[in-house]
DNA sequence: CACTTGACTTATT
DNA sequence: TAATAAGCCAAGT
């Protein structure tokens, strides 16, 4: 029984604790095997297959909210961050280093 | 089965 | 410092 990879991205991202944010390539590191972030990337296009990733979580390794154009609104994503206590200025996570989330150190 | 796409990242110019 | 190129690999067509 393995996994799809976006399976294996839907449940790292699930893990992902509210008030903090992660980014592809950290994921696709964690998920090792040479996964590249933009698999992540486009795994999580697919998210809206599910209803439980909390896509808004993952951005860019700018803290930039490079996804945010493929929520349901231009605003949601920056709206659902701040609605967890991350500040989010001009599509940029404020103190993105303090709330960044790493599985590779979380999960190993 | 070959080509294109993609919510990224790093290196180079 | 900003812009461009290349690397990455699975899923869709």
């Amino acid at each position: 029984m393995s996994l799809s990879f976006f399976e294996q991205v839907y449940e790292v991202v699930k893990l992902i604790p509210e008030g903090r944010v992660t980014s592809y390539g950290a994921i696709a590191k964690y998920l090792g095997s040479g996964q590249s972030a933009r698999m992540v990337g486009w795994a999580m296009n697919a998210s809206h297959t599910l209803p439980d990733v909390p896509a808004h979580r993952v951005v860019n390794r700018n803290g930039l909210l490079s996804g945010k154009m493929h929520f349901s609104s231009p605003t949601a994503m920056q709206e659902a961050l701040e609605a967890e206590g991350i500040q989010v200025v001009d599509d940029q996570i404020q103190g993105f280093k303090s709330v960044f989330w790493d599985p590779m150190e979380e999960l190993m």
